[in-house]
DNA sequence: AATGAATGAGCCTTCATTCAT
DNA sequence: CATGAATGAAGGCTCATTCAT
């Protein structure tokens, strides 16, 4: 995602993004302070003048990645006309991405992995964004069956969101995106 | 997995124990080994007698975990008599389990997300297990479709792996069993 | 020592101000730049503005706590018509000044403490604090000793002064004034 | 104080008796871990093995510091016959041991002067120490005047005792014993 | 004067691991 | 096998101070 506008970053927005790459690729708990502040050319004492510690910054990152995400999902359905390209567009998003990222996986899922304990402020954050996809594809199921009952749609969403992240998940775990053509094809029939 | 001879357990198996019991908790990398011979009431050294690194230990967790897991999967469906129950059978293990174990999730999946390097030992152990469970289920699906084509088997054991996935990492997430139902019910109709 | 012209106090007072809050309750060295700014609400450029370091700060303060804690105790004795009468009242006033502080005891010797390098600029102003206190009791006993020699009166004033410092330091130890009426009685027996 | 017996010192050992000679001339604030385990030659994972805090450290210190200080008194003493002499002793001893100390003064008092904060652990320690020097010197006055009312006796001696806190901080300030002989001219007229 | 971002040495503490006993 | 003292690199974070605006 390059930056729209060619405004100077900011160090704080160097930070993050920084931060960013190190976090997803190594893992929020084996990248250190230290290796962020190292890679992003800056000093210490600025890292902690621009974030209160490193769990802020991990939340601004999962804020930001959020943002990010959230938007390339959303451009690679943009071009589909109806709710049902959209949905099925989504899972083919996956696959794009999942290559795109050398099947590092969802920032979040993983972040959530790491950090069980249930009062984490990362926690909030992680739940705010997986709620939000979730509505988010809630919406598109809605829209598509609009006639159907409440339980139905809502039947049809659960197993398409539960197929969602458990293509994603496999897709993660074996490096290889050979279910997804069986996974799009049921959703499909789904719809 | 409860030892099957009544002989008095190992320092060995103590740490694991008390490892396992950890790692699952806290996670991996927040998981220190001082915390963990402290609980288990074993020195340091003794700690490096018996494996010859913290990664070592992990392996040695994973490796007891597979077993302990695999093991309530398939005596929780043990009872049933045909595949296709067999199969229903493991998505109400997951509910099950799931509450029993806080939502934490799977112990694979979780130290897969907090140890992305593609070289980690850690993910040896890891592979193995999903390769097992995924072989386990793909056998049931082909038990209960034996008359089906090798690729209409194949689709069908691809999207119920990718359900129970979907599944097991929606009820992490939400620490909510409430999809499962509607899973269970498309699973069903797979079969 | 309220100003004695209605002016807005200078920032560089502000700064004093906070800072004779926060160096008096938590400790010279326990308070930092930072926590002194943020308080008084002025930029950390401004800080360095107007005092070259911390401890410039700190010799500001140690000078303007001497006229403020000198007045205090001026003013406390004022009303008394005799030396006799006035050095007596200096031990009220320290029971009174003590409860009021929190038996946080004097800036001067708590600084001295915390500061023990002989050559701190900050021993400057401590010494020279001490110095003047004890020339102004000194006073106060050769005014009420008038007749006698000056080695009665420098001991009696020795005594007395040892007096005054070990009474400050005991209730500053114990929380407690409760030495303060046999210690005044004593004093009174020596003049 | 040297070690009585020829046995090595043990690392903890080594660690008080480094941070007491920094503690004491340095300040707590303004001596370091680091300093303290480079002076002793010591890893500062064997510091955090024996101490599980700085202030623990300091602690310890305290608690050693309070057997030191106090055999130093008891001995300087030992050699008096009467509890008048002995409590004379202490005020020669004040003056010997602030001239061997380079008026540094006392540990204890300037430790609370660095450590206002009422709930600190070192508080314990110093108030402990208070404590127990101030029955010592309350059982020798009894001892002396145990004919006279408990009233009067209580009354000598907290001035006593104000005397000897009031020389010791009057010799820390200037750096100079030349009120000791009045303080103790004083001292021996109320017993 | 006034600002506040930037600095980097230093703070206390924990880490996984080694080694002599 | 078992012990636990010892290691030192690294952890996250705060410090007093500088400097361009």
């Amino acid at each position: 995602m390059p930056t729209t506008n060619s405004s100077p970053k900011s160090k704080r927005d160097d930070l993050i993004e920084v931060a960013a790459k190190l976090f997803y690729k190594q893992g929020y708990h084996c990248t250190g302070v230290q290796q962020i502040i190292q890679e992003a050319g800056i000093a210490k004492g600025t890292f902690y003048s621009h974030f209160k510690s490193k769990e802020a910054l991990g939340c601004a990152w999962l804020k930001a990645r959020h943002q990010e995400w959230t938007g390339w999902l959303l451009d690679s359905i943009s071009g589909k006309t109806t709710a049902k390209a959209k949905i099925l567009g989504t899972f083919d998003f996956l696959g794009t991405w999942m290559q795109a990222c050398d099947y590092r996986g969802c920032a979040f899922m993983n972040t959530l992995s790491e950090t069980p304990a249930i009062d984490s402020p990362l926690r909030v954050e992680i739940v705010a964004h997986l709620n939000e996809l979730k509505e988010m594809m809630r919406q598109l199921v809605d829209d598509h069956h609009s006639a159907r009952s409440k339980k139905e749609r809502s039947d049809t969403f659960k197993v398409i969101f539960v197929l969602f992240e458990g293509a994603l998940t496999e897709i993660r775990n074996t490096r290889d995106t050979s279910s997804l053509p069986a996974v799009k094809a049921l959703v499909k029939s789904l719809l």
